[in-house]
DNA sequence: GTCGGGCATGTTATCGCTCCCGCGTGAGCT
DNA sequence: AGCTCACGCGGGAGCGATAACATGCCCGAC
């Protein structure tokens, strides 16, 4: 490695303003493209640059105190699809507005006091987005929120902390409202003539049941059925998979709503084993939509997150707390959709 | 509480300095744990510091030219199983370390010069991690290691650049040996009974037939078999459907190794679209082993892969190159391994 | 006794950039 | 002619840290 000889230190502005022959500042308010420039110092600058190749350092921009441009994405697990896209929804908003993101991952276990999470950040008053659908994720918010007033952070929530919250359209927590997706996906169970409907909840953002799961509980208690008990899960695979096995010993469980997809896919697999018929014997409905649910056997019926939405959507609100007049961008997203497939159906053979 | 007017600045070095009555620079000593300080004063620093909440700021230290100990992992696709393990692990190894990872996504489309590369560093020395498993990762890595022999880039490949390299354990690049690996699933798809194994080929880092191609190709060749064309793929379930679509119309295609599992997931799809039971008719083998490869129907046999362990060791070469000497961590990975699950077995009836 | 050398600590320079302020110039107004 | 003021530009002060050097101090060695 010949790395003696290059003691080469980047080219800094001061390099480019001795070039071209003017002060660091002017080259400054060139590559911000401020307006008191005359056009051909200007363009003069901008050739010096594109001959040298200066690129201005995001460090020395962030301490000096100019917009940092740069984000902390606070996750659980990069891994899990719901997390992962509404990732990738993030890094595209932010490469396209110029931000740099960072990203750090919750281990579920810890105990996150406020001065970790700051710790993760390097600077208490780093923007950041949580990611948080589960406890982890709520607690690092909630956190960052006690150790300053404003500083900037926007959440992306299972729910609003409050009804409050949601009516006021609080500018620092996105959500999809999976709730009444949830209540859909169950009265739709409840409309092919399944008795009831059972839940495998995922870890929630609360000690009690989830969004989801509430919307679940509602639309079966409306409908004056039987409410069995929900049954927690991690988010794998093999978690669905084990519960399903449990489960489905029990000839009276005909239809199960999964926390997301990959729960389901583990009650397809424990339905496979136990000889269940699908949809025939058993209805199975997932949530998230992941990109090989549509390829599974049988496909899946699930609800379609739009995760991506999400992020970009985080990204904006985040955006538009560090720039107030920065260009709005578009801060909606998609409401979850029930996508129909073979997993679910009317009951057609008794077990 | 220390501020509750919003007085906004952060407690700095100074700050603590002067609170405990000596200098900055003691300060910087006490949390940087240099021997030179008093037993004493050392604790006087540590309880104000603890007292008022001081975390050191990440920014001013990489400015400062101290250990910047941040790093930029640049890849294609945050959601794809492989990238996303990757980078769990790294992110996990640099966790530890501490280290601040941003990531960069790649879009495959764009073409990415040496400058736009390193405007996404944001200084051309920052030091990253290229997962390079296709061309757009390749073409970014190879501009990164044009721009200056010496910057700390490591790249994961899908394999090294020559014989040499691999020879002399090139440290700045890790990759996993599927060459093999997939030269052994096709040989087995072959002890199976089947006559010859026709191949996906998801997008390769170079415009041949990547490793695992070229792993079933040589194979095949040695055994004496029909090479049949790869079929080239994305690397979504749905690009496997449609080229399982297509293939599958033709009898004499009886095993079928894919480049990755979704794509696996796909051809089961088709499979079982045209009716083709498997693995009695046919025989599918993924590449990855993604957490819900095992519950796929039938449970896709398939490649396993060590993404985070790969990960893991990229930090790591990465950490060497930054701080010779600093604590050496695991640098292997376990090597791939085939999981025999129920997607290839003997042909056990003709179609 | 004096000198050299480690130790604990303080002082100053520096990293690359942005902010604030100030300076000259020429156009426009009175 | 005098005054203002926008324009184009430069000078210097931070931002929060580390690095290099400087300073006392105490102690053992010659």
């Amino acid at each position: 490695m010949p790395d003696m000889a290059s003691s080469e230190r980047v080219t800094s502005i001061w390099d480019i303003a001795r070039i071209t022959g003017v002060s660091h500042q002017t080259v400054s308010r060139v590559i911000n493209g401020k307006t008191n420039v005359k056009a051909s110092t200007r363009e003069l600058v901008l050739r010096t640059i594109e001959e040298h190749g200066y690129t201005p350092s995001t460090v020395a921009r962030a301490l000096a105190g100019g917009t940092a441009r740069t984000l902390t994405v606070l996750t659980v697990n990069t891994e899990l699809y719901g997390c992962a896209a509404t990732l990738r929804g993030i890094e595209e908003a932010a490469r396209l507005a110029g931000f740099t993101v960072a990203i750090s991952v919750l281990e579920p276990g810890a105990a996150r006091t406020a001065r970790d999470v700051e710790a993760r950040l390097g600077n208490p008053r780093t923007p950041a987005i949580v990611i948080a659908f589960e406890s982890a994720g709520v607690r690092a918010l909630s956190a960052l929120n006690a150790l300053s007033d404003d500083s900037p952070v926007v959440g992306v929530v299972e729910r609003p902390d409050s009804q409050a919250a949601a009516m006021a359209a609080d500018p620092t927590r996105v959500w999809i409202d999976d709730r009444s997706a949830a209540a859909h996906a169950t009265g739709q169970l409840l409309g092919l003539g399944h008795e009831t409907v059972h839940y495998l909840a995922p870890p929630s953002s609360t000690a009690q049941l989830g969004q989801r799961g509430l919307g679940w509980q509602e639309t079966l208690v409306a409908a004056g059925r039987r409410v069995p008990d929900p049954v927690d899960c991690e988010w794998t695979p093999r978690a669905g998979y084990l519960a399903g096995r449990e489960l489905l010993v029990d000839p009276a469980v005909t239809a199960v709503l999964c926390g997301n997809d990959d729960l389901a896919l583990g009650v397809l697999h424990a339905a496979r084993e136990r000889g269940r018929a699908v949809p025939d014997t058993l209805s199975v409905v997932g949530f998230d939509d992941a990109p090989h649910s549509a390829y599974a056997a049988p496909t899946l019926t699930t609800v379609r997150m739009d995760f991506e939405g999400l992020g970009r959507a985080a990204f904006a609100r985040l955006h538009s707390l560090l720039e107030p007049e920065a260009p709005a961008l578009p801060t909606l997203w998609e409401e979850p959709e029930l996508i129909v497939r073979e997993s679910a159906g009317p009951l057609r053979r008794t077990v």
